[in-house]
DNA sequence: CACTATACTGTTATAATATAACGTCCTGGG
DNA sequence: CCCAGGACGTTATATTATAACAGTATAGTG
């Protein structure tokens, strides 16, 4: 079995956060450059509100925030933006909660999968090749062309578990 | 690695599909008996219109024909009948689609895998125990505690193959 | 520098999906 | 029979997402 990597920890716990959001910013700077994509200011502020804490965050509370930035807002503002993420490989969608979070590995093209708690709603990021073989293996068993995946697995993270 | 058993197969070509519902429908008669639920008219109207065919269906469009039945019914009387069903194991929902299937193994109890074709939307379950079982112990090894999982697949089927 | 094609954003309206809350009715167990 | 709980009807509303079109900014070209 192919090691698994960790592409985003659990970081329910205190770190420096906003060194996290800084790197994430950074990167994806970096890699709208490198693809000639244009990370444009708002592109840039729904960016760092996906990331501004460490659980998927949901379409209209991004609204609610760009609203409170005095910004003229609609739905289409944030799902555009959202859409553009999506697209340049920065954001997931989690398709089970409706809601968004910041990619661990932009640049490093993967299949995620993804450890979602039930109790505080952090998210883990794995990429596991194996699972993904495996999984593109027995569809094309089945005369099966399989092209994306949706892995999401729900349950509780280590710091709940504890005090469940 | 262990075999996977393909609980329900694409079934796009022609087949005698009312058995497939009769079939579907006497299942969830014994399996709710067993367990001591109530199969109730509506109920198995419902789960009648989910297998109406081998795709997702919304439940929306579930709605509509309930009231094309001359049947008083609202978004509550559906999505009433679809919790039970999906509470019941007799159907799974597709989050990715906002949709539900039929479960093709209701009474054996399995972590189902979904292969969904891009073209004709036709669905395929497969379980694959040991794709389950790679997870959760993935996830054990970042002190994740696994209690569900998502797992779909998109693409092509091989009828759609063929012809794309 | 002006021009223009294109991508980006604003704005209004509406579609699609889902749940809350409360009342009535039905059914099975005592 | 009675009644307790579950099932269903009904109205209203919350949540998630997209269509359509108008105005604006930007990069590339001459």
């Amino acid at each position: 079995m192919l090691k698994k990597s960790v592409l985003m920890p659990f970081k329910t716990g205190s770190h420096n956060h906003d060194q996290c959001i800084d790197l994430a910013l950074a990167e994806a700077e970096s890699a709208c450059r490198r693809q000639g994509l244009r990370f444009t200011r708002l592109r840039r502020r729904v960016l760092e509100l996906v990331w501004s804490r460490h659980i998927p965050m949901k379409a209209y509370d991004i609204l609610d925030e760009l609203r409170r930035d005095g910004r003229g807002a609609a739905p289409p503002t944030v799902y555009r933006a959202l859409d553009f993420l999506l697209d340049a490989g920065l954001v997931h969608r989690i398709e089970s909660l409706n809601a968004y979070v910041g990619c661990g590995g932009p640049g490093k093209p993967h299949i995620g999968q993804f450890l979602i708690c039930r109790q505080c709603n952090a998210v883990a990021e794995i990429d596991a090749p194996a699972i993904a073989q495996a999984l593109t293996q027995d569809a094309k068993g089945l005369g099966f062309r399989a092209d994306t995946q949706t892995v999401e697995i729900k349950g509780l993270c280590s710091e709940c578990s504890v005090s469940a």
